[in-house]
DNA sequence: GTGAAAGCGCTAACAA
DNA sequence: TTGTTAGCGCTTTCAC
């Protein structure tokens, strides 16, 4: 192994030297950084992240923690963790993977052991028992999601209630008249009769129903068996718009307009806030993202009336 | 921050022996152990990684390539790396997940520098050019496929070859008369067209097919439309057997049996294998999982004769 | 602009 | 069975 001390004799200069070239802490003639560049090349110097670790207290690695199941799509999620791993990279970081089932504990293991140097937790639920550890940890972190106390924590997270806007919006404005928009939410469990009751409910209370918003990934396939099942064409007789990954809404038939989850944009926003911390920046409590909606096909042609978000 | 040192002093004894203690790599009298072991908890020691990785040359993390984009089916990918970050904790290790893109630069970064001692690296092709990096790097790795080339390299995958053989012997056994037992091999891209281009060909080609083995995940859902559309019924007209994970065989109508893809398995084997080889163990160059078949509902009553591999 | 030297917190000889 | 001590390879004061 090639250490700093061999670059430093090799280049004719103190260990420090070395150093401070490779990090640009400290201001070096052009001629001596020259001659250590060309030694740490010769030498195909890699300084040992351990030592460098121990030294300055930054071991430059992120954790990541990840559920284990879930409600949430998988490609979503990895294409989550893609981008929290990439972006990390250009911050000169790289990222640990941990499991949910690790718990509370898991995070304190690593962040008390000095294994991490900041924390993106995914899938964080309203009464979640890792939110007080996170809060006391003597580091940095970013949820994603948000628990009933998220004082002095920072979270992040689509824009739901925008998205939902947007969705209603869309709708609204197919409904050219504008007349009897109306709005009506109902929670929905992931099973065929669950889905089918809760529609039939629907249309029994509210005949007059044109547009559904499904915010409930599970439930989108059950929901347009359910309607076609009904005899309701979409977007002839009902139109559709969701809140789901695009690939999910590309697969059914029609393919659903949709509000993306923008999951590599979160990953993104979570690390870049995570560096802004590391270096003793602000950034706020909440960072809500803006839904993008996609219109596709089972929105084209909705008639006036009533709106619905399952 | 605790260190081993406010410990020793709580414990009163000198710092090796706390040490000792928490690495058992020597005998200590149950009564120092004891106090020892209660200090930690007082004080709430947790050893500090870098100090450790750097004094014992182990830092005690594996590193992990995920593909970018690949054929393979995103879940089992997810499934794959949660497996092996959970088999990792089982031997005290933490798991840096990488992402291919940083190409063969990117191993070497993490292992040059020490920050991982061993890797996994999946999705490995035929022709890799991190394969010569792996095999020059001063630490173990495990390679989930095979390269060409796989001199001096462990590497562990599904046995395709039995699976093949499995899917065949089930579709033989059905079969009831084993008369007109066929092999053809026909490769295919993942286009509609190709899909319906390969069958119409090798209907003509083998009239009397009633039996075929799709190794080809993207192109199950075509194949199963191309059926369709060219009037062959599954089962009755046509058995079907698929290597594939089994939410994608069990989303299909009707649900296909198949030979699943040991995602699991396969991140436990190679997490074993990196550890038995971190402790100086041997392990075989080429571990093959063996086939595991589940009977679905594409092949339940097929009728006798010939049988195609995809 | 550069160098010398003191740690960072731990492990593992070596010594008793 | 336990303690003393010399590093592990780097960063960062402090001094020039």
């Amino acid at each position: 192994m090639v250490t700093i001390a061999d670059v430093a004799r090799h280049a004719g200069v103190a260990a420090s030297t070395v150093s401070y070239v490779l990090s640009g802490k400290r201001s070096i003639s052009s001629d001596t950084r020259d001659r250590v560049q060309r030694s740490v090349r010769a030498l195909g110097y890699r300084p040992n992240a351990s030592a460098r670790a121990l030294a300055s207290q930054r071991s430059n690695v992120l954790a990541l923690v990840i559920p284990l199941r879930t409600g949430m799509h998988v490609p979503v999620m990895m294409q989550f963790a893609t981008s929290v791993v990439t972006t990390a990279r250009r911050f000169d970081h790289d990222v640990l993977l941990l499991t949910a089932d690790e718990g509370p504990e898991g995070l304190e293991r690593v962040a008390q052991s000095s294994l991490v140097d900041a924390l993106v937790v995914m899938d964080v639920e309203l009464d979640d028992e890792r939110v007080p550890v996170l809060r006391d940890l003597p580091m940095p972190s970013v949820l994603i999601g948000y628990p009933a106390d998220a004082d002095r924590l920072t979270c992040i997270d689509l824009d739901f209630v925008a998205a939902g806007a947007r969705c209603v919006d869309h709708l609204a404005v197919e409904a050219a008249e504008r007349r009897g928009v109306l709005g009506v939410e109902t929670p929905c469990e992931h099973t065929f009769e669950a889905v089918l009751h809760t529609v039939e409910q629907l249309l029994r209370d509210h005949p007059g129903i044109t547009g559904l918003v499904v915010q409930n990934e599970p439930i989108i396939g059950p929901l347009l068996d359910v309607l076609r099942r009904l005899g309701r064409r979409v977007p002839e007789d009902m139109s559709l718009v969701a809140i789901c990954a695009d690939d999910v809404a590309e697969r059914q038939v029609p393919q659903l307009s949709s509000v993306t989850i923008p999951a590599e944009r979160i990953g993104q926003q979570a690390v870049e806030s995570l560096i802004t911390k590391l270096e003793g920046g602000d950034v706020p409590e909440l960072t809500l993202l803006p839904p993008n909606l996609t219109a596709r096909g089972s929105s084209c042609q909705a008639p006036q009336g009533d709106l619905t978000t399952a």
